[in-house]
DNA sequence: TTGAAAGCGCTAACAA
DNA sequence: TTGTTAGCGCTTTCAA
């Protein structure tokens, strides 16, 4: 390898590893760099990780790119992992236990040394199982009950809040709530932050029903909203779980000959890409998605900073600031519409 | 590990490795496997890497996660590598040629069996470089001018031959291509299958005037379209070079007081995710992009199977077939159009 | 059919 | 400051 340089390989080695660096000579140091520049040689990572125990790889566990919601996610991640010289392996778990697993063990078995996921799955016996092995895991998007690991999520709470506000400030007196389902941890705080709101807005809890869907999607929102106008007719303002969600309620709109903003004032949740290109222009909350990423991958890098901590530091969580982005798709209540 | 069973490490790693567990008595072997399942023995794949040289491993490099065309194109990849039991290392490049050759040395570093690339900028060193080294490489959604690596696109001059049609179909006779760059293949193919449908359609350069933005994006769009349509007042309906510089398109229409479609027919290229939730929703040409990541995964699964080919066998391509999505965003010429 | 032994490329402890 | 040596966990000859 570097007996070019004429010196030995562990000279070598330690010329060539900046932590080691400083226990070489200069001069020495310099031509086992020149050497390994001619060489164009590059380390064998699997023999590193081999000896080390360290593969300066990471499991990113999702559970699907194509929602639109994660890209963004995925790249926060990349960016700060490849800055400090360490790879994403992305899994798509489609949010099924089984294949999540499945994914989990295959990542384990190639020796990540942690793991970002981001699920909002409620019951979670993986994360359990990996708490109790002391896997270094953080959690984007969601938290546990019991706070075992640290994690990132945007302050659904405040979102929500804002949303509400905005349309009482409307006029607004007949919310609904088309939430995601309460199997997952969002969906859980949304609906219970509706609430708060609600309350605070002084608003009874007939004049603002929750309605959750099976799933943050499309059909879901659109579903439930059918079921929510058929018991209450009078609603002039839906706080949707989501985006696609806010799609679907949408859609349930225009299928009853409802206009948007007109009739029914809507406010999505995330700002995905192109909720300023849809009909009507959606109002909705904007997570900063790439800096949940960003963040996360942080916090993990400190993590495997970290000499193992024997007795884990409480697992702290970050709570990232949203903002409400105003579009089209509210508007005044109309005298009509009562 | 497997002193459990009361074998040899050597017998232990026979058992376990489907290729060489008919050399095992099948008693030893379900011995040893029931061992390894108490232990929950999983093999260390670093060690594995480092002896036999393959890691199970895929570099994919990707300009954009955040670019809606890309996730489902890596999910089509993610899946059809993982049900092989390889993974992918999913790296965003940005376009950016610095940054694309540090991921690809990063991944390299890594021991990575081959690579996916999908950037279709035309000029591409790095390539070269990879195909002199012999390394496995697989491109998505463009092809070299030599015929260097196996390929999967879509058909992009027929998804444009079938836009002109429609346009001509619907009485059109003064229809712009609003490209994208001619830096990149697709920015050309199109261009070019433009040219051949327009002549196709026995239309005059001049009724069917090309432009090309300087990127693929909305900005590029909308730019390209303003001095479209100061030089050529009297267009009808454009094509644009994917739906991102159709939403560009839309925008410039509307700044200038143009409706789409009464005044403007638009069609986009490629039927990103949403592009059916637009105002209007976007007439466009369906590209089927997991199909597109799933076949690159299989075809570079086929490459690596081979014994590493002394003289590389003809790269093929792979075409697959794309289909006119008709929305709302084209429609007849107007007479008062003209 | 199984055991013994060597070695993949690197790093870390120890010795010089 | 540098060289020596051992060994990470696995696969793979070769011999029994």
């Amino acid at each position: 390898v570097a007996e070019l340089a004429e010196v030995h390989k562990a000279t070598a080695s330690r010329a060539l590893n900046p932590a080691s660096s400083h226990l070489v000579s200069a001069t020495t140091a310099r031509r086992v760099k020149l050497a390994a520049e001619q060489l164009g040689f590059a380390p064998n990572s699997a023999a590193r990780s081999l000896r080390t125990n360290r593969s300066f790889t990471v499991g990113v566990l999702i559970p699907d790119l194509t929602n639109p919601l994660f890209p963004p996610v995925a790249r926060g991640i990349e960016d700060v992992l490849s800055a400090h010289d360490f790879t994403a392996l992305l899994s798509n778990t489609d949010n099924d236990e089984t294949k999540e697993r499945a994914r989990f063990e295959a990542l384990a078995g190639r020796q990540v040394d942690g793991f970002i996921i981001a699920t909002a799955r409620r019951r979670h016996p993986l994360l359990e199982e990996a708490y109790a092995a002391g896997t270094p895991v953080v959690l984007v998007n969601r938290c546990t009950e019991r706070r075992m690991f640290p994690w990132v999520a945007g302050d659904d709470a405040r979102g929500v809040a804002l949303s509400v506000e905005h349309l009482v400030s409307l006029g607004h007196r007949s919310i609904a709530h088309v939430g995601g389902p309460s199997t997952m941890s969002t969906g859980i705080t949304r609906a219970r932050a509706f609430r708060d709101a609600s309350e605070g807005a002084e608003l009874t809890p007939e004049q603002t029903p929750v309605l959750q869907g099976d799933g943050y999607t499309t059909d879901a929102g659109e579903r439930a909203t059918h079921e929510l106008l058929d018991r209450y007719p009078g609603t002039t303002a839906i706080c949707a779980g989501n985006d696609l969600m806010a799609l679907g309620v949408l859609r349930a709109l225009r299928a009853r000959g409802l206009r948007c903003p007109q009739d029914v004032s809507v406010v999505g949740f995330n700002d995905m890409p192109f909720a300023d290109a849809l009909a009507p222009a959606l109002t909705t909350v904007r997570v900063p998605h790439f800096d949940l990423g960003a963040e996360a991958a942080r916090i993990l890098l400190d993590l495997l900073d970290q000499p193992a901590g024997p007795e884990p530091a409480p697992a702290r969580g970050v709570l990232l600031p949203v903002e409400l982005i105003v579009r089209e798709s509210t508007a005044k209540v109309s005298a009509a519409g009562l």
